[in-house]
DNA sequence: TGACGTACTACGCCACACATAGTATGTTCG
DNA sequence: CGAACATACTATGTGTGGCGTAGTACGTCA
């Protein structure tokens, strides 16, 4: 199980490589995160809310007004090209943490 | 260059690291991260300051008064037991994480 | 003598993930 | 038929951790 804290900083990271695959909406999102993480991590609606907001406010994803199956209203998210340049940043700086906190923890057993 | 918030809630992982191969001081503790980043990260001072009290109120290390070559009192720190278990816990979600994020990551380049 | 390095403290801000709570419609099943 | 459950979303507030800004105090060295 990934606390809040471990995995804070990258859920904008995990839905903008999702809506770079392709549209989706918030709830989906959800969804996906827990298939991915193999139900490693339950992101809370609110959190996931809050981040395509926050993404929306940013320029990085857009939205529109879609329907589900039955007819009811949906927002789908989609990935903008300024969204597409801000996760390869991510992707780059992730890299670099990952060998970073790498050369602290070497010779620690776990 | 790494962020802050690509760091955030690893502090206590490095420190505690560091702590762990011998004790040290804040000071010193801030320039060994800023070494072993390879100066990619520059702790700042009141960050590590208040991890390092952080940690001891939590019972993770131990502090005991030192003195510098000059004689200016100095406060040590010292890994504790439960610092170890804790570290290693933290390795070991560290690692979990790492695949994690990985995993939603994969087809982006960098 | 004054700039720089060492060693540390105090106070407050802000972003992000979360807690708690609620709305509203659709589906399923006993 | 109705009650639980899933879908899809909104509103408001809290807490933690890293940082900004600021200041203290001593030592060294040019």
């Amino acid at each position: 199980m990934i606390s809040a804290d471990a995995i804070r900083g990258y859920v904008d990271l995990m839905v903008l490589s999702l809506l770079r695959q392709r549209p989706s909406y918030a709830y989906e999102l959800a969804q996906q995160i827990h298939a991915v993480t193999g139900a490693e991590y339950t992101i809370k609606q609110t959190t996931l809310y809050s981040a395509v907001k926050r993404l929306e406010g940013a320029g990085l994803v857009t939205s529109y007004a879609g329907a589900s199956e039955s007819g009811k209203p949906r927002t789908y998210y989609c990935i903008s090209d300024g969204g597409l340049s801000h996760l390869e940043l991510k992707v780059a700086e992730w890299r670099d943490t990952k060998s970073v906190v790498d050369r602290f923890i070497e010779g620690v057993e776990a």
